[in-house]
DNA sequence: CCAGCTTTGTGAAAACGTGCACGAGCGACC
DNA sequence: GGTCGCTCGTGCACGTTTTCACAAAGCTGG
């Protein structure tokens, strides 16, 4: 279940504070979600909670991560040093979460040698060798879209089987392994989406911005 | 629909590309889905499709520029002038997609008066006259997890409707206020959750990575 | 003008996710 | 030891999304 990590997340939180036992009300308040949602999500990893009671925040928390396969870091390599890359590389919030980078890797050789985030860049010719040193199976696609494929292809050569892809283009990967999208401007596309609604639900109220026509896509 | 900006993307290459027309299978293709689904989702756009032949590619991104309310540029403020929202600021995918942005704005005092991305950054308080400069109604959180719903309020306050929260926790908003989330350490975790299926299911075929114990989450 | 091929648009069915409601089990208190 | 209150686990029903299947409609070529 994807809703897993987020249960994670606010029992750490939780943990970290000295909570040592919770109910499934009260976890659902802070996920924003059902309770019994939460019941049965949580019953998928067995029955942990105790009736009347609620569950053992330190005993869930083990048995999330060992479930999402957390009981060990796992290194990641970022194929693309431009501005994403580097901001990636440079974002603490990965390593803190078990995460850390194992590696970065761009075709321009103007990066190739520069240090980002504490790692150096190499070229994606070394790919394979940055993959092979850390046993790296989590793949970070942070290149312009044309770009992307190629970066997947090299990464799943590579051995890499998970990846996570910020280039704004689907891609395409053999049977097996693992892929999952990340598309900023899609995000703030379906905003865009929800204040066109309420601009015309409201009767044409103001015009927000400028009307200029924005670019090709 | 949250797939429409998908097909808008798509189409929009195919008419850089020179390509006029489209069927909803080929389409279909590009976005990874059913063609039924395709068909289904731009009949909510009206019928617009040309029986025996397929959609006019420049029509269908007309139309669907004008659901998505795209036919002019959105501008956006980052609140959060850290790491990540400094690399979302220089991003030009923002700009180059009609969401340009608007205004940057952080409490720390050494980072208020630095410039990033060609935006200067200004202190937290002046929102309200940042967002008031350009109209803006979308926000983008890039604050660390505990600052988050401050920033939402203040965002909140200033008048903007909709919000993309890139930190790791719910934030709380008013009726009628949009909010997307994207968590990249969430999306990790989902990653390593197959990764931990497949090493399972091979049979502890191998090791990966070092098994020694992350941070807190 | 007609026959045949292609592709849309859409009803109907299946699959999925969500939420309610209630029995089952556990701790607390007397 | 018994009763009471609380909370988990889960069967069932509901609404939504996805998929299938097919009739309607348009282009093409003769």
């Amino acid at each position: 279940m994807a809703r897993l990590p987020v249960y994670l997340r606010i029992l750490s939180e939780r943990f970290d504070l000295g909570v040592t036992n919770i109910s499934s009300e009260e976890l659902a308040e802070f996920a924003g979600l059902n309770a019994a949602k939460v019941r049965k999500d949580l019953s998928y990893l067995g029955s942990y909670g105790t009736r009347g009671v609620g569950y053992d925040v330190e005993f869930l928390v083990y048995q999330i991560r060992r479930e999402l396969g957390l009981t060990h870091d796992w290194h990641v390599v970022i194929v693309g040093a431009g501005n994403l890359g580097q901001a990636l590389a440079g974002y603490n919030g990965f390593g803190d979460r078990g995460f850390p980078v194992g590696g970065i890797v761009d075709v321009d050789e103007t990066k190739v040698g520069s240090v980002v985030g504490g790692v150096r860049v190499r070229h994606l010719d070394e790919l394979p060798q940055v993959v092979a040193a850390r046993n790296i199976s989590i793949g970070v696609i942070a290149t312009p879209g044309p770009a992307a494929q190629e970066a997947a292809d090299a990464l799943v050569a590579a051995g890499v089987t998970s990846l996570l892809n910020f280039a704004p283009c689907v891609i395409g990967v053999p049977h097996g392994v693992s892929v999952r999208k990340v598309d900023l401007a899609v995000e703030l596309q379906i905003l865009s989406y929800h204040e066109q609604r309420r601009a015309t639900a409201a009767g044409l109220r103001a015009v927000p911005g400028e009307p200029r026509r924005g670019a090709t896509a």
